[in-house]
RNA sequence: GCCCCCAUCGUCUAGUGGCCCAGGACGGGGCCCUCUCAAGGCCCAAACAGCGGUUCGAGUCCGCUUGGGGGCACCA
């Protein structure tokens, strides 16, 4: 099945569902797929990136296929040192493990672009043998001229043709004297173009509304038109998933790929990702509210906050694919469920919300030992000295508290702490004077006292028979103890807890309040 | 401006002509549980953008309108 190099574990959700027979068999009928990852390392790995990955990894999965990432780097002027290994560690993080890439090889490197340019080239220049393309000696100013002329006059902005007409023999005469150029598709000027999308169905365009596009750079690099395309079929695509931003080249893209003449994938353009408001795409300004509230719309930084892959995988996976119930899901359960057919190409607003309810759930799901591995990294971040034995204990206490990992330091953090300062308004409780509050802490102090273990089964009994004889409210003298105790009001359960902290720091921790409230 | 795409509760979505006076999830409201905070359980409010067709029958098919989105580079 699925998920072959999956880290995660191997849990079913309360709301599991049965996965029938006959769908089990179903997955060896679809044929195995060859599906790629092919961003750009231009910047941060973000969730539409995320996304994007996810598709081809279940697609890939779920057929038994292959999952390759491949490194689109032909733009070296937004080329971002270190962008294509954030790129790697996000999807290692994120557990979508691929089969072919540039960090690990295979059968059909290289897998940066720039390591492929003499395949682009060969093939650039078939398609100018064979009068599909033409070299075009225009320069960028005169190109930015054009368009701005065409602009004034109401016109759309587009290639004026200049170069189209130019002999093959004269423009390779130009080429070899060394005359700066690019190779330009050459689009038809009649008639249609038809491509179907799976999620949408045909789509057509008049030719006349088509541009010849640029294929190969005057730096001999090639535009994305020409290398994914290219690489798409040395690569043996079965299957392009990829944003809907493409949409618009579509037509360019098969053109491309039928003047050559090579077999068609199956494509499908994943729509985008609205900002939380659903007005438009998330912009930097967004980005940066976002991080404010602590949210991200980047990967390593959701890593970061303390959010989970599970947690993540299953907000992102149902922003554009849904299931009609149990839609709590792991990595290898949505691969078992997962078909291109249920893609939805409407936008989808951004809501970090359901990703705090995901990433607590699939926390929720965790056994202890997993999960106390997970929040050890947090505790160390913030400075603690962690002691597994500890760990291992608070981690049940903690656990249905949290949203994200980092959740634990406010609430498990003075586990760690040899003693705890609270503040002395906070061990007063509510409708007591101090001297009261004091009173009940140095009752309590003597319940507890008198224990010769101090556990949750020995210490709740007579506490809450003290409660009872007193005629004052739990809250109010479990409240006292909780903050003596752990030095916040807000705390995993008292008994639990004190079971933790031992007999020896509770009784010390009691008798410090005593002392402060008598002193107010 | 031009081209293309999209349109079910606030949000993510199920729905492939009768099973839908539209189902699930998040969020919201209420109740229960309760030593705080949570978690959990039960319940409630909340949508087929509008208008025309097609059909015995439309959320589901077609057209228009409106709204939203993407793109119009020697960027991906």
């Amino acid at each position: 099945m699925g998920g072959k190099n999956s880290h995660h574990p191997q849990y079913f959700p309360l709301s599991t569902f049965h996965l029938p027979l006959f769908l089990e068999a179903s997955l060896s009928d679809l044929p195995p797929v060859r599906v790629r990852f092919a961003p750009s390392p231009t910047g941060r790995m973000h969730l539409g990136s995320a996304r994007t990955a996810l598709y081809c990894y279940l697609l890939a999965r779920r057929t038994a296929g292959t999952f390759i990432l491949r490194i689109e780097d032909t733009d070296r002027k937004r080329y971002v040192e270190g962008a294509e290994q954030e790129l790697i560690d996000g999807l290692h993080w994120l557990g979508l493990n691929y089969d072919e890439g540039p960090d690990i090889g295979g059968p059909s490197g290289p897998y940066r672009q720039t390591e492929r340019r003499a395949i682009y080239q060969k093939w650039a220049d078939k398609l100018v043998e064979d009068g599909h393309a033409f070299h075009c000696f225009c320069t960028a100013e005169r190109l930015e001229q054009v368009r701005q002329e065409q602009q004034k006059n109401k016109q759309n902005p587009r290639y004026d043709g200049t170069c189209r007409s130019i002999p093959l023999s004269e423009a390779k005469k130009r080429v070899a004297a060394g005359e700066k150029h690019v190779i330009r598709f050459k689009m038809p000027t009649e008639g249609e173009t038809r491509a179907v999308d799976v999620m949408r169905g045909e789509i057509t365009w008049q030719n006349k509304d088509l541009d010849d596009t640029v294929l190969l750079k005057s730096d001999g690099l090639p535009t994305y038109h020409l290398a994914a395309m290219t690489d798409d079929y040395e690569m043996r695509i079965t299957h392009v998933i990829r944003g809907s931003e493409w949409l618009s080249t579509f037509p360019v893209h098969v053109n491309v790929i039928r003047a050559l003449g090579w077999p068609e994938p199956t494509w499908m353009h994943l729509s985008v990702f609205l900002k939380p408001s659903g007005k438009g795409k998330m912009s930097k300004r967004e980005a940066a509210d976002a991080i404010k509230d602590g949210h991200s719309i980047f990967v390593m930084d959701l890593k970061d906050l303390g959010y989970t892959p599970e947690g993540v995988l299953n907000w992102i996976v149902l922003m554009g694919w849904g299931v009609a119930e149990d839609d709590v899901m792991t990595l290898d359960q949505m691969v078992e469920r997962f078909s291109i057919n249920n893609l939805n190409p409407s936008p989808a607003a951004i809501n970090f919300t359901k990703l705090d309810h995901f990433n607590g759930t699939h926390i929720r799901l965790m056994s202890t030992e997993e999960l106390a591995g997970r929040i050890k990294p947090f505790f160390e971040r913030a400075g603690y000295s962690v002691d597994e034995g500890i760990l291992l204990k608070l981690t049940p206490l903690i656990r249905e508290r949290l949203v994200t990992l980092d959740d634990s330091i406010p609430f498990g953090g003075f586990f760690f702490q040899p003693t705890v300062s609270p503040a002395a308004a906070d061990l007063i409780a509510k409708d007591l004077t101090p001297a009261q509050s004091a009173e009940v802490a140095r009752r309590s102090l003597d319940i507890l006292s008198k224990l010769p273990d101090l556990s949750h089964a020995s210490a709740e009994p007579p506490m809450r028979q003290y409660v009872e004889e007193s005629g004052l409210q739990p809250n109010q003298v479990f409240g006292i103890l909780r903050v003596a105790v752990t030095g916040q009001k807000v705390s995993p359960p008292l008994f639990e807890s004190m079971e933790i902290i031992g007999r020896e720091k509770v009784l010390e921790r009691v008798q410090n309040a005593i002392k402060l409230l008598e002193s107010l």
